[in-house]
DNA sequence: TTTAGCTTACTTGGTCATCCAGTTATACTT
DNA sequence: AAGTATAACTGGATGACCAAGTAAGCTAAA
């Protein structure tokens, strides 16, 4: 006898599900500007509170960007605008913010590393990465015990910056957030993890220059991946539905 | 002349920031049970609303759990968010972590908003640049008003990636929490505020080579200032008790 | 002793009215 | 026709209010 708990739904869950419903169904496109909060109440018939609880999370993810006195507005899609987005494209745009926010910091980072990174940094990340490697651990596991995230953590530790570790550790929980959403291929997944041995070589040798570009091939290649889940998307999705009636809630 | 205040930071981001924080430091572990939302806006000093957006946040990311009526439990570690230093009594070597961290940063922030910055975003830094060197503005007001900080928050925006941006926010508002500490020099601090301009020149040029460079001096100077404003200090130590009002980065 | 039922205090969920500050568009002035 | 007050927006934030769920403690019946 397996009783389930009764799942409470809360209203700004529904409205976060309405939202991305019309994204789907394309009656928002990216950079169209929401109804005012006001408007917004009427319509979903909820409170002003609820309504900005909602947003507050859509906002956190960077899907909609709120601008005091001009309104909300959907995120609007870098790059070619695509006739056909789905609230995933969306997702995995803001994926991209975070991605170009790493290359930025973490390829510096590397460098501090390379200069800084005491014997017991390097023998930690050695430690970290052979568990990847190791016979014992499989792809699974990796995945699952966050063994990246702790990579570039200690990465960040090893600049001996303690602002930088912050924003670095700021910058995985985001991606990891956000990527949950984007699966990765397992192949491209195992090709990412075995360059962290080539960042790791690089900072034990102190090459700060061949450690920066390690890790701006890493996060290339991570960026490569993630646009090519966008492809593969696109393709399955046989015809376009797109016709993106403009009508706002 | 209408004043525009700071507030681009928003008040749930930084609640999530201080919750982040405190499981970070191990004030709070998985299954915790976090105080009543009455008793948090107590201590945080927020309305109710804020607070709840916070952890509406916190609770769609997995972080939270929300239990109607039996409080609120803290689910996993995920942790390692941008720590709250506002009660920390940081090491003034603790500055030029921030330092060093802003010139990483804000250089590559500075390019970007070189390539991306649209007419308004560059109106607004212009603005902004403005208000120091318009006649009506005195020093004594633009300090207060924390202008020198919206600037680099403009700055940021401007660059069109909204991870950067809050990065951006949180390496300000700890320079911000610092700065009470570093007695900022009158004709340093003015000078620092002149080269905002060449900044924004720069930029508006869309000459992103040389507004890394700027920022890059920009922020050189402010180091160099505050070791100066150190030794200063330390000299000065002993009868002061800081009358540290006037100081701004 | 056990157990069902009730009371009570405390919790989160949700609404509302109100104010503030910044934006925008209108209309009036020069 | 350009410039400038002004009025009507916008989101940001607050505090008071009610509803409903939870849990603990008490009471009374089996």
């Amino acid at each position: 006898m397996n009783f389930q708990r009764v799942k409470n739904v809360r209203l700004y869950e529904t409205i976060i599900q309405q939202v991305m419903g019309m994204i789907d169904k394309g009656e928002l496109k990216p950079g169209d500007k929401f109804p005012s909060e006001r408007q917004l109440i009427e319509q979903l018939g909820v409170s002003r509170s609820i309504l900005r609880e909602a947003f507050r999370v859509l906002e956190s993810r960077g899907i909609v960007e709120s601008r005091p006195g001009g309104g909300r507005y959907l995120r609007k899609i870098s790059g070619s605008s695509f006739m056909n987005f789905t609230s995933m494209d969306l997702e995995r745009d803001a994926l991209l913010d975070v991605i170009e926010a790493r290359e930025i910091i973490e390829t510096r980072v590397v460098r501090l590393a390379a200069r800084r990174a005491t014997e017991e940094d390097i023998e930690k990340l050695v430690d970290l990465d052979r568990e990847f490697h190791g016979t014992g651990t499989s792809l699974q596991e990796y995945r699952e015990k966050d063994r990246d995230m702790a990579f570039h953590l200690a990465l960040a530790e090893a600049s001996h910056n303690f602002v930088l570790k912050e924003v670095v550790a700021y910058l995985l929980t985001i991606s990891k957030d956000l990527r949950e959403k984007t699966i990765l291929d397992f192949d491209d997944w195992l090709e990412l993890c075995r360059q962290h041995s080539d960042i790791v070589k690089a900072i034990s040798d102190r090459k700060e220059d061949e450690a920066a570009e390690k890790m701006k091939v890493h996060l290339m290649e991570l960026r490569r991946y993630i646009l090519k889940g966008k492809k593969d998307n696109l393709e399955k999705r046989g015809e376009n539905v797109c016709e993106s009636k403009n009508t706002l809630f």
